[in-house]
RNA sequence: GGCGACAUAGCCAAGUGGCUAAGGCACGAGUCUGCAAAACUCUGAUCCCCGGUUCGAAUCCGGGUGUCGCCUCCA
């Protein structure tokens, strides 16, 4: 067996990835033969991040580990978004960030800060690696400014009353991921666009404060701010160069704001910054879009305070393609928690197994774990890879280089395989300990009417208790 | 109105021309155990409908039907 992560070695998989660029799962090479450069688009941190976020960021971390498992090294940039991110993306209505601000009381830095906590609190309660690089738009407005004047020099933009625009008709080509007919979508144009805009397509690349605006900066256009676009162009060009790897995002961030993104680029070089495009596909809620109206917004904290682990949430997510739209119900989380918890009992079963494993053991774990590799890099199958996990849980032997093996499968799940639930006894209150002192003492003597009655009495006040050949478990019943 | 996605067993879901259509959950049967739990074993679908291409299609083409999404805020 070959379970130890080592560098790229002969046995060398290809890896395909879907490309919005190209609609077709695309052999991936990457520019530096060793790292792997990806820019992913992050929050923009004015609320809560939705388990719907937290979807795209899973499969982003699936990526990265994916990868890894294939022995290169990361590069990953991550934007916040802190700033520029108007209310419309049709750039109209105020930005969202002043307007969280305002109607929570407190200043666009402190709900910056405070939302940017809870979302690196989610990523790591979904064991979710953090990108090498975090930044924040506000802390590169130079490099944006400079961006947006190279734009203006190269004659990609022109300024009007309001704002700094790009001027969508200079390029070969507008909408370069999707089938849009800019011809013919221009008489169905949103009506109150700024008359001034050359094409309905423009989009503000700077924008003009007015008077009392709260976030604002100097430019040679007077008091100003960012646009949403620029920033994400501005910041994976300081880190990631003009042109890299991959670029990652929500399905919905297409039709806009990659769209700008690469029509930036193409201004300031002449290139489409990444070479591969992969999104996210929806989560739905019993079967329809998530929104605020229809009350069904769920957040991570949501599924902890029901007393699942929130890497049930993430298990759920590997039971269909992330480029596929998947149905968030309570059954679906259900199901994925008897999973999780099979799997790490599977895990333990091997930890300490005692078989031996002869050489067509051998022969057999490697096909799993070669199935498992060539599923992983076909575009990040993970129902497919899960299946081989299975196999491997399932394994009719039991042994400690099979716990390995699936140890090394989780540099990619990161669902802490190894993960052994013995915290919940510490919250067992002294009234339940007692009676199942009692039980104990019952079942001792075998007296099943009373065990079984103080079992039922337990089982009454929220606890269940089962018998193991350790002893007696004592959980709290959800 | 324009663009697009999807339709596989009770539920979730893989599969992109050809071995007995993966896997998970639930249900049922059984092994084990005082019983229960856990664990393990066994059990289920011809792939929305119609027509076509082909020696051969869930997989390709055409036509229906249905569900959903985007174009306006959203990962």
């Amino acid at each position: 067996m070959h379970i130890t992560l080592q560098e790229r070695d002969d046995e060398t998989v290809d890896i395909y990835l879907y490309n919005t660029l190209t609609k077709e799962k695309d052999l991936f090479k990457p520019i530096n033969e060793k790292e792997v450069r990806i820019y992913s688009c992050g929050p923009t941190v004015y609320k809560d991040a939705t388990i719907g976020n937290m979807r795209t960021n899973i499969f982003q971390d699936v990526l990265r580990r994916m990868l890894k498992y294939n022995g290169y090294k990361i590069k990953h940039v991550m934007n916040i978004t802190d700033v520029g991110h108007l209310v419309s993306d049709g750039d109209e209505g105020e930005d969202k960030m002043i307007k969280s601000a305002r109607e929570e009381h407190k200043t666009p830095l402190e709900i910056a800060e405070h939302y940017t906590k809870l979302f690196f609190d989610d990523l790591k309660d979904l064991n979710i690696e953090i990108p090498e690089i975090i930044c924040k738009a506000t802390d590169y407005i130079p490099e944006m400014l400079e961006y947006v004047e190279e734009l203006v020099e190269k004659g990609y933009a022109y300024e009007t009353s309001t704002a700094i625009y790009f001027d969508v008709s200079k390029l070969d080509k507008y909408p370069v991921l999707s089938n849009v007919n800019v011809e013919e979508q221009k008489a169905g144009a949103r009506v109150d666009v700024d008359p001034e805009k050359k094409n309905p397509y423009d989009f503000a690349l700077w924008i003009k404060a007015p008077e009392n605006h709260l976030m604002k900066w100097d430019s040679p256009w007077g008091p100003s701010y960012p646009g949403w676009h620029i920033e994400c162009s501005a910041m994976s060009r300081k880190h990631l160069g003009e042109q890299f790897d991959i670029h990652t995002g929500g399905i919905d961030l297409i039709p806009t704001h990659h769209e700008n993104e690469i029509a930036q680029s193409k201004g300031v070089c002449g290139k489409i910054p990444a070479n591969y495009w992969i999104h996210g596909e929806y989560l739905l809620i019993n079967g329809g879009k998530m929104s605020k109206s229809l009350g069904n917004v769920y957040l991570l904290k949501d599924i902890k305070e029901k007393g699942y682990d929130p890497l049930v949430y993430k298990l759920l997510c590997y039971t269909s393609s992330y480029r596929n739209k998947l149905n968030f119900t309570w059954e679906g989380i259900e199901a994925s928690s008897k999973s999780l918890e099979r799997l790490r009992n599977g895990y333990q079963a091997n930890k300490n197994g005692t078989d031996t494993l002869n050489e067509e053991d051998k022969k057999e774990l490697d096909r799993l774990e070669n199935e498992f590799h060539k599923a992983i890099n076909d575009d990040m199958n993970m129902p497919l890879a899960m299946s081989f996990v299975w196999e491997v849980i399932r394994y009719p032997k039991k042994s400690p280089k099979i716990a390995e093996l699936l140890l090394k499968f989780d540099t990619v799940l990161g669902i802490k395989i190894d993960k052994v639930e013995k915290n919940k006894e510490i919250e067992i209150p002294e009234e339940i300990l007692k009676l199942v002192e009692e039980r104990k003492q019952a079942r001792q003597e075998k007296n099943w009417t009373e065990s079984d009655r103080l079992r039922d009495l337990i089982k009454e006040k929220g606890y269940e208790v089962k018998d193991t050949k350790d002893g007696m478990e004592i959980i709290k019943i959800k």
